[in-house]
DNA sequence: GCAAAATACTAACGATCGTTCGTTTACATG
DNA sequence: CATGTAAACGAACGATCGTTAGTATTTTGC
């Protein structure tokens, strides 16, 4: 682990899969994709130009329009490859869980963690970049997230009412809580730094159960 | 409480308090970092330009210009008073709770939640736009920073040192979820919602205390 | 091997960007 | 009232923005 001082480095991640591979188009947008998404990182979205965009992926300005109509539109569809496999990820996990409330929560928070990890960049422009997209991208993102969030949201509620979960607050904080830890590692992991995304996935789960006073 | 659906609400305070008062400079420059934070909040910084700022504070664009030498220096100074700012409400809020490693710890998530939901685009802006900083700004920025998240960080290792916290896992991972379950409500807290804060200051440090295992 | 479709190019459009210039107004101080 | 300073102005600079047009090149399907 490099550091865990919440640093600034929205760009730590150099290898190629940054996207997840069963989303990504053919051919060439594969490439623009993946460099937009760096660029957007890093940059931000109205930070990072066509321009910089093509000489990433090694083009003229003009070529990049052959394969997306527009710059929203990548980052549209970033944003919707993004909520898409992590809405997926969220129900595989718990599809794949025990039906009890904690293990519920546990696979959860730990696909959470992991899909933040995994895809820091992604995740990072997800949380940072939504107040970019146009309109009709914008719909379907806040709905994805919501789903998401339901998930989890459900899980904590109705283990707080079935008295799994012993929570003194009002169980939407504590939602808001369990999900704010794993979002945050998008900021500082780096899967070269040899941390063990596990690890962390185990131990964001087990701070999540000990936050809603898990049984 | 309006949501808790961590939606895209990136302006959500139309009060006049977004800043400190005792940092904002007298005169014009005032309302020009208040409308400033405001358009880089919703905006991001390279998506806001300095004709929105000079129409959101009713000047031509070049009066800016009377007040502040560039755009960057605007990002930087609003990213300084947010830094200077928390760092000096976390050590204050040390200094005035007792000296027990749990007391120390709930004053900081207390100080930490209140913080970011009173100066929530502050706050925004300075976890959103740092990497828009010039570099002279940059390395003040990441030192303050650094600053704030020892404090946390020290209490938590020292007091599972002590045995007054019981932590399964890497003292560094707590304090990343420690910090990141306050960090989370400047994406949804509105003042206006009638939500209290101090409720979810004292919903968050509790958490934070099951989350280390306070004794 | 040939037509067609996809992908790449060069060049340039109008718009907007951050910023500077020289000037004028407003206001405090003597 | 005179004067110096701060703060506002209109106009414009060169650079860069997202995007389009028209054309050439490469790849694909028959």
């Amino acid at each position: 682990m490099r550091s865990l001082t919440l640093s600034a480095n929205r760009c730590n991640d150099s290898s190629d899969d940054i996207l997840p591979s069963n989303r990504l188009p053919k051919g060439a947008k594969a490439g623009i994709l993946k460099a937009a998404l760096r660029l957007f990182a890093t940059k931000g979205f109205a930070g990072a130009s066509m321009r910089d965009l093509s000489q990433a992926v090694g083009l003229q300005p003009a070529s990049l329009y052959s394969h997306y109509k527009s710059k929203d539109i990548i980052l549209g569809t970033l944003i919707d490859i993004g909520h898409s496999e992590h809405l997926a990820q969220m129900e595989q996990a718990l599809a794949d869980a025990d039906d009890d409330y904690c293990s519920q929560l546990s696979a959860y928070v730990q696909a959470n963690t992991r899909f933040h990890g995994d895809y820091a960049l992604l995740a990072t422009v997800i949380n940072l970049e939504l107040h970019a997209l146009s309109d009709e991208f914008m719909a379907a993102a806040l709905a994805a997230r919501a789903r998401s969030i339901q998930l989890v949201m459900e899980i904590i509620t109705q283990g707080s009412e079935q008295g799994v979960f012993n929570i003194a607050h009002d169980p939407r904080l504590a939602t808001s809580a369990v999900c704010a830890i794993s979002l945050g590692i998008s900021q500082w992991y780096n899967a070269e730094d040899g941390h063990n995304l596990d690890n962390i996935a185990l131990a964001n789960s087990d701070f999540a159960l000990r936050l809603v006073g898990a049984a």
